[in-house]
DNA sequence: ATATTCGTCAACCAAATGGTTGAATATGCA
DNA sequence: TGCATATTCAACCATTTGGTTGACGAATAT
């Protein structure tokens, strides 16, 4: 049993969580900036980076008042390679890819 | 926002639904038969496949009595993608993984 | 010095999750 | 027919989850 599986995908079930990785993606971003485009609290968005940090999926350092929040997408190798072996895959649509990236920004 | 990415995801959150999987992996499997290592009820399990179903993971037939659980890696490939989108992960160790495996089954 | 900004904490809440048990349904067997 | 097997359903329960608000401490700006 693995802890770690239960923690990343518990945390790229919410998609509030997977759309702050996808921001993340662009820049390392500070807190509140993170929570900017979200209808939610303050509050609420940093408990999402608390599960994120948890499973691994970021790391967070202050600077200052500043927290800054950067992706780590080696915590993911795991469970990319636990799902990959589900499957062989046909290959990447990388259009539709990001389109749906588009979408999961958005969303 | 991807309603199969949320389903998908929380699928695979829980250890037992992983356990399931896997064994799937070697074949096609009655209801009851999935249940037998799990040290839960067989309506326990019984939630846990309708969870896989719904996230698509897997289907089920029903014949006779039997209902037969069959596994979908397919409905896999999207939240495979998504993840493989986070980063450039080094080659796998297929000896590890391999372990891993087996330790999930016995999870 | 004081006010403002950044972020977390604590208490609370509703809904979802993961489990239980016992009854119900449907199929197969003698 | 009558019994056993396969599976789900319904009601229930404890815990977790995802959100809220208000107060708070730490750092910065005026």
């Amino acid at each position: 049993m693995s802890q770690t599986l239960d923690t990343v995908f518990a945390a790229l079930a919410d998609p509030t969580r997977r759309a702050i990785l996808t921001m993340l993606l662009e820049d390392d971003m500070a807190v509140t900036d993170v929570a900017d485009p979200f209808e939610m609290s303050l509050a609420a968005v940093s408990k999402h980076l608390v599960i994120l940090s948890k499973a691994g999926l970021i790391t967070q350092e202050k600077r200052g008042r500043v927290k800054w929040c950067k992706i780590e997408p080696n915590a993911m190798k795991e469970a990319s390679v636990w799902m990959q072996s589900f499957g062989k895959f046909e290959e990447l649509d990388m259009d539709a890819f990001e389109r749906f990236l588009e979408a999961e920004l958005e969303g």
